[in-house]
DNA sequence: TTGTACGCGTTATCAC
DNA sequence: GTGATAACGCGTACAA
């Protein structure tokens, strides 16, 4: 591998003259042009490639943005992280993928690891589960990251101190109950969550909200999980159940995804016997023409990497963009 | 952030002793077990951590695996994903994300900012497509990284030199049609794919094989794309046409998916109008309960940063676990 | 406008 | 068993 030396013996200058040509922070340092071509020409013909490790040891701090998600496989997380390596790589950076599984243990080893390498930032997507064990040592790591440099920015609730850029939660589902309320239903069953997992709590609060503050009877969140299959199972137990709601509010679009499926495969007709929503607005939500809250995930993870990857000044925290309603056909006004 | 000779201080030991205790490669070099015990506790106070960096710089290779991708929301690359990056974590290294969207330009860029970082291996996850401009100066930038020792490992077709550990695409889909023949289908379509791009056209000449090898007349392929939207289309475009098929066939579970919205949408039923089946094996299928064909997805990646982390005297390519069919509820057989 | 020299944190080689 | 010391490749004061 060719180094800069290399680069500064072919082009018959000092290295400090190279790098300042080829990896100048400041961009125009004074340099003769015919100086500035011959160190470009060296460094083509020799297939040039500054080492990242030799910057990072240099600068104290390498182009590396790291993503802490809870799973990669649930879209929601695929589309902030999306948007965290668009926009790493609009700036040179690098995003290291990190799952974690919702375990706070493992989110700790990945953040230690992240750390090791220098990470300018750690980006944290999913929200923590209130009392788990380890959730207060993970605390204690992270505000000490933070206190030596370390950019921490959290995309959900969470426990410990960081730039937080996030979306009102409860006043999403807020919203959608609203909103299903207003097409006529009043029996409205609430699918997904995990006890404990802040963002999935805050959206069963917004729910139980506006159905007590409209008169209508919340029924008990089925907290079975964030999955498809979750949706799936509780969709099932609804079905099984001796009254079966007017429509079902689901604490994302996978679950949501999991109850059509559910009732798809048992006959039943969406919207017709039962409506059902999501919150998220992935992909899935719209090849299924569902109803759902959107919510400005890959926006999200882009911010939280530009507000890394340019290092401004004033640290002003950027802000979440607004959610909106997507309206589907998978719920219908009751007569 | 406290370094390797802060600690050696502390200790009142050589930065060589405190190196050999904490981070030896050669873990029984001797060390007096007090000098061990002094050092671990230095290091232990002062909260210690090697720098990546300065450990990537010395040992000219960094505990870094990159993935190109061609799109991270898509379950079926987001599973190789999470396969990487479980083998990665537990051998110590990190998994690098990079979304190049089947774009050879953007593969090259990204290829060459993992190689910046000095990665130990780079993984490409997706097949390339035929003939794309770029796509020969990928091949020969790769080569020149392999030359110069980077691991390149490719989980798709790819044109160009690296360990192949690929499923035979064409394979599955002459399988999956037999399947569907053998259910008494015979008007089958096949539906997603881009043309040149490798594994999708293969699985169209598995597909075609069957349907000619037993008497039937394949369709021409519907290959508008990879995504759940592309199935969607391609769904509207056969119920549009002059006759719905017996059975479609998709290139992988996304489109399926999509194929199977639609179709939902428009108020068919599956599989009493159509059978539909998919490839991949992703959550997706297996929530619609949707025959398809399970690749082992998670392993190939797995197997991909097993090859890459542990460095083997003899470099022996890992060979692919086999794919197995997945009988769902969305074909069943034609009167 | 360009060059010299030092240090970033680590490991490896060699000497003791 | 343990300790100096020289790289690794780069950026940046400081000199010229």
């Amino acid at each position: 591998m060719a180094t800069l030396r290399d680069v500064a013996e072919q082009a018959s200058v000092s290295v400090s003259t190279a790098s300042r040509v080829l990896n100048g922070s400041k961009p125009n340092h004074p340099v003769s042009s015919d100086v500035r071509a011959a160190v470009r020409a060296a460094a083509e013909s020799l297939g040039y490639m500054p080492s990242a490790a030799a910057q990072a040891l240099q600068q104290q701090r390498s182009k590396i943005i790291g993503v802490i998600v809870s799973d990669i496989l649930d879209p929601y997380f695929a589309e902030m992280t999306r948007g965290i390596e668009i926009e790493a790589s609009r700036h040179g950076f690098v995003t290291v993928l990190a799952n974690a599984n919702r375990d706070p243990e493992q989110e700790c080893a990945k953040f230690r690891v992240l750390r090791e390498h220098q990470a300018s930032g750690i980006v944290f997507c999913g929200s923590d589960i209130d009392g788990a064990p380890g959730t207060a040592r993970l605390a204690r790591e992270v505000t000490a990251a933070a206190r030596q440099g370390t950019n921490v920015i959290a995309l959900a609730p969470r426990g410990f101190d960081a730039t937080k850029i996030v979306v009102d939660n409860a006043t999403t589902a807020y919203d959608l109950t609203h909103y299903l309320l207003s097409l006529g239903h009043r029996d409205i069953a609430f699918a997904g969550g995990i006890p404990g997992l802040t963002a999935a709590e805050q959206r069963i609060v917004g729910y139980k909200r506006a159905m007590i503050e409209t008169g209508s009877t919340p029924r008990q969140a089925i907290e079975n999980g964030m999955s498809q299959e979750s949706g799936h199972d509780a969709m099932a137990q609804l079905v099984a159940g001796p009254q079966l709601p007017d429509a079902v509010l689901c604490t994302n679009d996978e679950v949501a995804l999991g109850a059509l499926a559910h009732l798809w495969r048992c006959g039943l007709r969406v919207p017709d016997d039962v409506s059902v929503a999501g919150i998220g607005g992935t992909r899935g939500a719209t090849t299924f023409d569902m109803t759902t809250m959107t919510l400005p995930l890959m926006d999200l993870g882009r911010l939280a990497a530009r507000h890394i990857a340019v290092t401004k000044t004033e640290n002003i925290a950027p802000i979440a963009p607004p959610c909106t309603l997507r309206v589907g056909t998978t719920t219908a006004s009751r007569g």
